[in-house]
DNA sequence: TTGACGCATACCAATATGGGAATATGATGG
DNA sequence: CCATCATATTCCCATATTGGTATGCGTCAA
């Protein structure tokens, strides 16, 4: 009970994310499926560091697995990042066109006056 | 050098947008600005918890602050949010419509045999 | 059964949290 | 200059990484 640290990183797609060798492993698999070692090979990685990852990316639901003899290919399963793609979406009209960065910074302080 | 940990919450975007707290400030600013002490109250959280997490967002660039008084009114500035949007979206055609959990598994595998 | 191969885990080191409490810093109003 | 309000920072703690390196484990081929 004492203090926290960050989530944990299989605590949902957000975290699992964050890592950049992550995303180039999910921006990989978009080619198709393809077991650990070429993964890692492919991403320049040691082999227990792929499968490190593929187990956090697993656990979160972003990959799935499927033995074939002695390997196991990993594939894509990218429904996990639809909720991502929402949520930022939400902040779209802030950084789109005619809201530029200071048009946004007056809106809001009329927004904010209006208020009171 | 040694061993490495995870990457700073402070690195990027992505890394930001872990924290669930961190999330919420970035949607209560679509609103407006607001003092820290605001934030804090509006969140239920501390007033240094608060301040903290706004560092974060201040060192990626998500907001920005303006000092008024002895307040500090801190605003959005979603520009970063921007290339999160985009990595996610690459993504989109493995999770929507016609391309359903099955059917994109079994068209990896395809692609990958054809390119054997 | 025995190797060999592919992968997952365990262990260790170094580090980056996130929260709470206490305290420093800043600007404002008298 | 001082008291005060609003924030930022500092400490401390428990935890959660990420990256090696070594090793366990399951499957397949002889």
């Amino acid at each position: 009970m004492g203090a926290m640290a960050r989530a944990a990183t299989t605590s949902d797609a957000f975290n699992a994310i964050a890592e950049p060798q992550r995303r180039d492993i999910l921006a990989l698999l978009r080619a198709g499926e393809r077991p650990v070692t070429e993964l890692a090979r492919e991403l320049g990685m040691s082999q227990p560091g792929a499968s490190k990852h593929l187990r956090v990316l697993r656990e979160v639901g972003l990959v799935r697995v499927r033995g074939v003899g002695k390997q196991r290919l990993y594939g894509l399963d990218a429904r996990g990042l639809r909720p991502v793609h929402e949520w930022v979406g939400g902040f779209e009209r802030f950084w789109s066109g005619s809201f530029d960065r200071l048009d946004a910074y007056v809106q809001d302080l009329k927004q904010e006056r209006q208020g009171e």
